[in-house]
DNA sequence: TATGAATGAGCCTTCATTCAT
DNA sequence: AATGAATGAAGGCTCATTCAT
């Protein structure tokens, strides 16, 4: 039932393929695909080396499947909803999806599984890349660039927009990419929800300050 | 005999560990440390498989060795003095510093090299990164921290300060991390100089306004 | 409720076992037993991987059966009584034994399946061996045996009439053999009917020729 | 110096390249291609899997190595010049090249494993097969074409001096092909020199008076 | 100083077979 | 009667490293 909801996954019928997904999500966030060995998920899984062959066909099928479940999974924990586009004002759409890329990425579980994997994949593309972008990179730069437009308030070119996204998009998933470097940094182990909530509010506003300057700055231009 | 017809210079050996240095270089930023092997760089170096632990003691030697070198290069490359905090205004430093940046990282050189390095040390840390964190990215933290903090004018808390220079580091960083899949999103093969220009002033502006108006609007919440 | 419906027939299974040896007949005879896979033998007989193991018990067992259902399907395709040595000539014998046999083997059919399986346990024989030679190769040099004896018209070594059956089955086997390296050198893809026929001709004359001769030879050196 | 006056052998200069050929030719005849472990052969050896990789590139490559050294070793021990068609009477031509042949592939020896493999590749042929051809089958197959042409004498189609030569070649090869079962048959191990000497002076006898009358039944013919 | 040779460990995949249903 | 699931063994190949020269 649960697993139909999260759609694109094979039917994990009995629990050993629910079993090498799990574990197959677990190591490829941790070492990459090109690290991680079959060997290494079937003993974490705690069955038979040729079992992934068997039942997904090869490494980078398992692959393909545990990306997506992972994803579906991040959704469900964190949900936030990229095609309406209507509900709220575009300031508070563009703090709740801050906030949302942020909890799914920084919180303990599924999600930064997935954003572990999305980050790898962002500097030495596989062949899942191109699934990626377009079932899940485009939907929410659409997504962005959307409601930064509404900000700006007027006719901008579509690069200025697309920079503003950019701007936007590095500083929550730069912050979750370098997460090793600011814990170091920061000495700390990990963050609790009120520190990401703080954290989210000031890349919030940090975003809609620049933005609202700028659209004021380029009024001005203009005239 | 060679050695005597070249003089006094050091180094009197047929330069190999400067081809393997080099041919690491290139090999380890495209691939990633764990999918470089030693057969390729010494393929591509024209040396024997044996040269690199004989003269570096093994992969992870070398690798250090690799980084260092391209570090040196990277600043040669587009000098910026972290260690100059007074010349100029807040702001032109802020701008300088975002410029040398992007260049080290967006044009072609060992800059961009050291660049993809710096990238999957940040995703997967390695054992170099410790040292990565000592001698780079604490100075560049450094200097940034104190740029901004007189930007935004008064004593603000160390936490403030701090997201202000992730929210800046992020849209730089970001934007290189990424490069594969904004080629693919803005349909580009590279970036000219005069775009890369364009980017800087983006994210300087970006950047300072929310900055300023962060400032003042702490200002009034003083009040 | 099916088998029912079929009145008292044998064999009320929905074909599965024939399934299976048709299948497995193709594919033994194209890729030989070591290389003919279970999984490829299921998948066109449209089974499960375990029904060989379950109807035939085990890969061996399939082999020994599809090869006895192979010879009798070639028996009745190019029937040739080789008990009957009375009827006709000796040489209308031996002309039809050659015409049968090169039918059997190049004709597209069971036989041809039953000939690639053949010629492959002449040159590497598994357990099925000892079996064919009792019940084909050993009746098949009987007759020839018998024939040719019958040609050289008197009281020869069995060993001089061994070799000469030795040298007709070598032509018509050896032509089969190598038909791949045949149709490469003479650059055809199949043989028609009527090439069969002048190839079986050829064959029983030059055999016919050389055994006459070498009877009256014979007889020269006798006085 | 004798591994150069071979040919096609990568130099084997210290032993281990030459311990792996010889242990691949044995295996390799024993097994064919697809059956034979590059395990197996290095275990033979006492090697490491590893350098069957190292040295020769892959279990093909090393297929092709061993197929070329065998056939020079087979040429070599029983040497039959076959660009050198002028020598004595076409009959005599003929006996010797039956004889070459029969010796190089029952004497017990490399000649033998060689066969071996090339009965293989008839039935079976892998990548080797075009080499093969053009490097053995075909001038072969070309001196004993010319021999025939010879004996017959006078004009007669290319086709019919072809099915001549493969009534020839037929006799030779199927003896040794069918080698495992013609033991049992005569109930013998191994042939000796003068068994094999009487073997070829039948082949060579039968072969003539064939073509001997066929030469004369075709001059009626015409007239 | 520098290298060709050699190695042991490990990886992904395939296969015939067995098991629970 | 029949099958999907699971497995242990094995196969070809790659890699970082070591060794003898």
């Amino acid at each position: 039932m649960l697993d139909q909801q999260l759609g694109g996954i094979k039917e994990p019928r009995p629990d050993t393929q629910r079993r090498i997904i799990k574990a197959a999500g677990k190591i490829f966030a941790d070492s990459g695909y090109g690290h991680t060995t079959i060997r290494a998920i079937c003993a974490h899984a705690g069955v038979n080396v040729a079992a992934v062959n068997y039942h997904f066909g090869g490494k980078k099928n398992l692959y393909l499947t545990v990306l997506r479940d992972l994803h579906a999974r991040a959704l469900a924990e964190h949900p936030f909803d990229l095609d309406d586009r209507s509900t709220g004002s575009p300031t508070e759409r563009l703090t709740g999806f801050i906030r949302a890329f942020l909890f799914r990425v920084l919180d303990e579980g599924d999600g930064t599984r997935f954003a572990k994997i999305m980050a790898r994949e962002l500097i030495q593309p596989t062949d899942a890349l191109d699934e990626l972008i377009k079932n899940i990179i485009n939907p929410a730069f659409a997504f962005l660039s959307a409601t930064v437009r509404q900000l700006l308030k007027k006719t901008v070119s579509e690069e200025k927009v697309a920079l503003c996204c950019l701007s936007i998009a590095g500083q929550v998933f730069y912050f979750y990419m370098t997460r090793h470097v600011i814990r170091k940094l920061f000495d700390r182990e990990r963050f609790e929800t009120g520190e990401i909530e703080a954290i989210a509010t000031h890349m919030a506003r940090f975003s809609l300050y620049a933005i609202d300057r700028m659209a004021r700055a380029d009024e001005v231009e203009i005239k």
